[in-house]
DNA sequence: TCTGGGGTCCTCGTGCGG
DNA sequence: TCTGCCGCACGAGGACCC
């Protein structure tokens, strides 16, 4: 059966629950950002936008594009509160639902008699009660209602048959597509690709030479809006980490050692709340010249008792010894035990993001 | 321009047991 | 007993996403 899928997105979603509990800031360049040095914008209100401001920005470079912006710093137990009660109101409407992140989802609406008007629906209602603007894209499959969703923004409503989205997109970078991020982009560019149509038709073979026997075939197919069409309602963690980027770099060893623990004891503390257990603890360090470096070891039985993740983790901050000074130290578990192996059946006609 | 935090997934190399 | 092959698990790095 051919299936109909819409991608919910929150516009502005941090932002706009910052400017809907501090309505003095409406129509200002708001900024939801941390404050310290190093810190980067989380999200920018679409008057920020203007200036140029976008998430993942180094706040300072923000600060420097639009210098009356009014930094806001993230409250994520507020946009939590937020996002559930959206959720709830989508799932009023859809049986089939898969979350991502906080601001977006996935719906499944094959099963909706008046599919458009239904969405017209929820959208509004979310609006009414939560005071959330969100834009919709749908299509049939999660590939092309993601990129309807983003075309429109804000407030959009768009929908596109992947013959549509060939045609409207064919002139789009390759970007375009979630999972073709600047190194992929950059590589196709070496190539000649620069657009969705020229990626489309670019052989199989020519793809799988310089990206391999998986994504070359998976950039061809995604260029022709060709995607999974299955909604997951259910996301099983891998992992759970936490790390921290310091104000200034650390050298001494003692000193990495403290804050390794306090990392270690953050992390266990959310391993206990989840009811999550591990067999591999990982430890990742970032140097001052941006060199990332990962370590990890797996111990014979799931654990998440502090004295055994920081002992490890030490054993392997002390082992590789840091030469430079540290700009960030993390902790992660992963290994978690008893997942249910994924069933391979009906997945014959998708196409999972290989990134 | 000077780059957060928390994740997922892929690729490749290596060691090991059968 | 040695060697090669294969599959698997693990470890490391990297790209990408929100």
């Amino acid at each position: 059966m051919a299936r109909l899928i819409a991608h919910l997105d929150l516009d502005a979603f941090y932002a706009t629950v910052e400017l809907q509990r501090r309505p003095e800031l409406r129509g200002l360049p708001v900024v939801v950002s941390g404050s310290g040095p190093r810190a980067v914008v989380t999200t920018a209100s679409y008057e920020a936008r203007k200036f140029g401001v976008g998430s993942a920005m180094p706040t300072s470079r923000a600060l420097r594009l639009c210098p009356q912006a009014i930094l806001v710093p993230p409250d994520f137990d507020a946009y939590r509160a937020v996002s559930a009660k959206v959720m709830a109101l989508v799932r009023g409407t859809v049986d089939l639902v898969e979350v991502l992140g906080l601001d977006e989802a996935y719906l499944d609406l094959s099963g909706l008699h008046s599919p458009k008007a239904a969405m017209r629906r929820l959208v509004t209602e979310i609006n009414q009660q939560t005071g959330m603007n969100a834009s919709v894209g749908i299509g049939p499959n999660k590939l092309v209602a993601k990129v309807a969703s983003d075309a429109e923004k804000p407030r959009g409503f768009c929908v596109l048959t992947r013959e549509q989205a060939c045609r409207r997109f064919a002139g789009a970078p390759p970007s375009l597509v979630p999972g073709i991020g600047a190194k992929t982009a950059e590589k196709l560019g070496k190539l000649g690709i620069s657009t969705l149509q020229q990626l489309a038709a670019t052989p199989d073979e020519v793809l799988a030479g310089a990206f391999g026997g998986r994504q070359g075939p998976w950039l061809r197919a995604a260029a022709r809006f060709e995607g999974s069409s299955h909604v997951e309602p259910v996301r099983i963690a891998v992992s759970e980490s936490r790390e921290t980027t310091f104000d200034v770099d650390i050298t001494a060893h003692a000193e990495l050692e403290v804050e390794l623990q306090k990392l270690a004891e953050k992390l266990c503390e959310g391993l206990a709340k989840h009811g999550r257990t591990g067999r591999t603890i990982a430890i990742k360090v970032r140097l001052d010249d941006w060199t990332t470096v990962t370590r990890a070891r797996t111990v014979g039985e799931a654990t998440n008792a502090l004295d055994v993740v920081f002992g490890v983790a030490r054993e392997l901050l002390r082992e590789y010894a840091p030469e430079r000074p540290v700009r960030l130290l993390g902790v992660r578990m992963a290994g978690f035990p008893g997942e249910p192996e994924e069933e391979p059946e009906e997945r014959g006609d998708q196409l999972a993001l290989p990134l």
